[in-house]
DNA sequence: GTTTACACGTCAATGGTGTTGACGTAAGCT
DNA sequence: AGCTTACGTCAACACCATTGACGTGTAAAC
């Protein structure tokens, strides 16, 4: 008896379906990352992955495990696609910050996997060479080695954080998604100033602020702080006081 | 015809069910919590909840509308449990942080929980408590209203992200967590110097470093940002209103 | 105390999900 | 040309959330 998944090497018969497509792991991680592009993270199904190829839902297990197979394959997919191009300006500034909002944007596009990975350390090849730019960087831009790993660390975990944290917002069925956000109409805006001074204060502000992430700000307070414990003082005479 | 769900306060006839159970919205929640603390996560289904309760599960949907609407106020009563008890200082460092801190440690308590719930907005009591008091100390710590509406939204994200993030991974099963610290040791510590020398230079700073959460010192640099962001320049004392 | 209305627990059914075992066809080797 | 067996298909299982109909028995009204 044969296994029920074959490794990609030693797939040999390439058999038609009933509707005359050829399947493999390439066009089945395709199809499935359009099918989430298009219709949303909960168009992802076996049986709808299976209709949008043509093939019975159950061939999917020749070539995967399980959903969650299919997941990590799809989520090493962008991870890869995400590193892709960036190149160092030599400014540990502008290089830390163009890195944090190259990961927290490219998780926020396929939120799915995303959430998958987000909090999974793979160990491969993309996460160590995402490591290691990031370690140069700071390196690199003179923080002494016990400061640099420190800094990489809550560096890192706060981008994978939130794009963890806003890839799930974006990932909520649709129902949810719509809740949260009238949310903040509905409950914080009538809040009384007897009982809720500081939000009746602030509601406008809030309710337009909220709408967004809190990475690019929280993005912009971590390197303002790195600033001031940058071993050259003021960290290259950017702030003032 | 009535309502499939009536409001709590509108409640009247308490009928106990076939087991002898009294449901109620408050047994129902507690007893939600306890099935996830006990069981994981996955273990949280209207099916299981209502064998639990000894209830057929469609009596739930006498008391919320659906299970979103169930996750929200367990993720509310989360909320309420892990600022109990905190008071104001009045400083606003030091509160922030407590607070921080606070939330942090709650979420990590409660890893399976904290992760179904950390992404959502509620708008029910306790949450909005919570904003009214991270408001509060912002605005009496003499932060001008837009710039302390924008540092309440990276503040609680970060809190709340790096919670998520750390309650993911002490969720994990045994197996899989044990799998993931191995990475460090497997993947990280044989690269070369020759393709990755900064994390060859560091290893062992990074493989202590990196065992805890980066959420202490990700919360320390945003205080310090802070500081300089401060309409009194260094931020000395407490304004008053 | 008796009556009455209706709240709410129960049952059954619908249409979704991932996953598996059995089966036979046809693909690709010899 | 014949043989093996990979792999696409079918059917079935166990679970999921949710809803409409129903009747019991509670608690209010009198």
């Amino acid at each position: 008896m044969s296994p029920r998944v074959v490794s990609e090497g030693d797939r040999r018969r390439r058999r038609p379906t009933k509707q005359g497509a050829v399947l493999s792991q390439r066009l089945i991680i395709d199809t499935a990352l359009r099918l989430v592009e298009q219709h949303g993270a909960d168009a992802l199904s076996v049986r709808r992955l299976g209709i949008a190829l043509g093939a019975d839902p159950s061939a999917l297990y020749r070539y995967f495990r399980n959903t969650d197979d299919l997941l990590l394959a799809l989520a090493d997919e962008f991870i890869g696609r995400s590193l892709e191009g960036w190149e160092a300006t030599g400014d540990w500034r502008t290089d830390l910050r163009a890195m944090g909002l190259r990961i927290h944007h490219s998780y926020h596009g396929q939120p799915q996997a995303a959430l998958l990975v987000a909090h999974r350390t793979t160990g491969r090849i993309h996460e160590t060479r995402a490591v290691e730019t990031i370690l140069g960087i700071l390196r690199d831009g003179g923080f002494p080695d016990p400061l640099a790993v420190r800094i990489y660390h809550s560096f890192a975990d706060q981008a994978l954080a939130f794009a963890a944290q806003d890839a799930a917002a974006a990932a909520l069925p649709p129902a949810a998604a719509e809740a949260d956000a009238e949310v903040w109409r509905q409950a914080y805006g009538p809040l009384p100033a007897a009982t809720h001074p500081h939000v009746a204060a602030t509601y406008p502000l809030l309710a337009a602020d909220m709408s967004g992430s809190g990475y690019p700000f929280a993005l912009e307070l971590m390197l303002t702080a790195l600033e001031t414990l940058h071993p050259d003082g003021a960290g290259g005479g950017r702030r003032d006081r």
